[in-house]
DNA sequence: ACTTATGATAAGTTTTTCTTACCATCAAAC
DNA sequence: GTTTGATGGTAAGAAAAACTTATCATAAGT
């Protein structure tokens, strides 16, 4: 048979303790004095011995002696746990992983990231980056708590909050025939030399997807194909998110017709729900994105 | 605001996980499934966030996955606690530390010391033993938990509970004239080379007194004094729990007139009580030597 | 479709905890 | 020496907490 100590006694004996006497305490506790009596006697019953000594005065017993020190302890324990979990709860401490595509990772998460640390300062972040395959992976793994990236088709395991969305274009170099227009038509790219990258796909089932055919050149690294699209080996689309803008030569032309975009949202796992830490960090991304609609300049 | 973290609910939480599910732990904790849920709820209201999915499955939320490794601990914290305050409390272990006198350590406290330990396994006992003074001194100051000696006159800060007298006899060597004898008056001692020693001093107040006049020699340590005594150097006076027995030569002749004892009893500190272990020896000795009279052969 | 699980909810009961009111004891103050 | 103001203990009832019974809604298994 195991007593069942309650924290609450034990505060008691303490307080007691502390503050000399029993009427000192009740005070300290707002209880009143018998509320004291009764329970630390309830308490001594439990563990089979007096923690206090008969007389008049609030003085320990060898018993209480020896049991004092271990019962602030154990409320110690309790109280650090208690404030633990609880800022936790309140999102004043945690951490949380998040796993997005380049193309977000360097355009979006940079300003997202910094006001995110300034409004919780507790919570701890690790940002992974990786294409939408590996940011799929990482959440239904449980090895990210949430995502940032495109989903093509639905997915049983995955929630899918659509966030903006991000419309394709064509990169070249600026001296490329086409770099002075606004816009263009898919038709207009038959005969240039098209690079096939990652976000390639977006294409599948639009009006231009016949272009998919026309890659003499495929280049998943983005350094690669910026270098190459640098040397005027070719064109290239892309979402307007993952446009590098840090290249001068480049341009980013709109592809009018088909009107072909991605769209970005948060994923997370379906049927469970997230961490406080990780839901303060959806709920700061959906406002932050939310409110100023499409997020790039 | 700090929450209190009632211990049962937590334990509630745990049994839920470990037994997969609402009903399986009620069952296992001999309450109702409503109970756990109200419970379980509470707490979670307490916290600031859910500990279990809000789906018909009984599974965690990453919070609560992140809550329940800290839930066992401070559970098993608590009955780590309980379980060795109960075992104090019931004197199935502790620490006690006891001081007593030369005679009674030597003749006494073998045999009681280990029908005590087998009595009480968990127990562990300190014995110090030293002059009457030392063990007063040391009860006094809370060195030991209780003493066993004989006390001169009322003390204010000690409790003296008599077990047993032990008469004091004259101790001479075997080719002594006296030697032979059963008991003698102290007026058969003029004359003698009376040696005196720590417990002379019983004999102040006595009609004996006159004796301590009679000292050529003073020997406090009780090996010289034997020696001395064995050497044929003299008689001493000792009460008959301080006569070495294992000195084949010596002979113990009982003061029958007048008739002077030590009275041998436990001390502790007024107004304090003992600890479990040393309530326990106390209790022990009190049996042990009440029981059997005088506890000498 | 039916049964049998699951957990949630509501109302009422039991248990625990606390307060109010009072008592006994002790020590310092008048 | 009595009085006063502390101390803590006790008893009865009120308030709060914990638990049970009964019932429901929902999901999964047959």
């Amino acid at each position: 048979m195991i007593a069942e100590l309650k924290i609450t006694p034990l505060r008691y004996v303490l307080a007691v303790v502390d503050h000399g006497g029993f009427h000192a305490a009740s005070r300290y506790l707002h209880r009143t004095q018998p509320a004291l009596s009764m329970a630390i006697r309830e308490l001594e019953g439990r563990l089979g011995e007096a923690l206090f000594e008969k007389g008049t005065k609030a003085t320990l017993t060898p018993y209480g002696s020896y049991c004092l020190p271990r019962f602030r302890e154990l409320i110690n324990q309790h109280d650090r746990l208690s404030r633990e979990l609880q800022a936790r709860a309140a999102r004043e401490a945690g951490q949380l992983d998040m796993a997005v595509v380049p193309s977000v990772a360097s355009r979006l998460m940079p300003k997202l990231l910094s006001e995110f640390v300034s409004r919780y300062p507790g919570i701890k972040v690790g940002l992974h980056d990786g294409n939408a395959d590996f940011v799929r992976e990482q959440v239904i793994s449980g090895q990210v708590d949430i995502g940032l990236s495109s989903l093509w088709g639905s997915d049983e395991e995955l929630q899918f909050q659509p966030l903006f969305h991000d419309e394709v274009g064509v990169v070249c170099r600026d001296d490329h025939p086409l770099a002075g227009r606004t816009s263009l038509m898919w038709q207009e790219l038959q005969g240039e030399s098209l690079i096939g990258n990652g976000t390639s796909r977006l294409l599948q089932g639009t009006a231009a997807e016949s272009l998919l055919e026309m890659h003499d050149l495929y280049i998943s690294n983005m350094i690669s194909l910026t270098a190459t699209l640098v040397a005027g080996m070719g064109v290239t689309t892309l979402p307007r998110l993952a446009f590098p803008q840090e290249y001068e030569r480049l341009r980013f032309i709109e592809l009018a017709d088909p009107s072909v975009s991605r769209e970005v949202g948060l994923i997370r796992r379906k049927g469970y729900s997230l961490s406080p830490a990780a839901q303060a960090m959806t709920d700061f991304i959906i406002e932050s994105l939310g409110a100023s609609g499409i997020p790039l300049q």
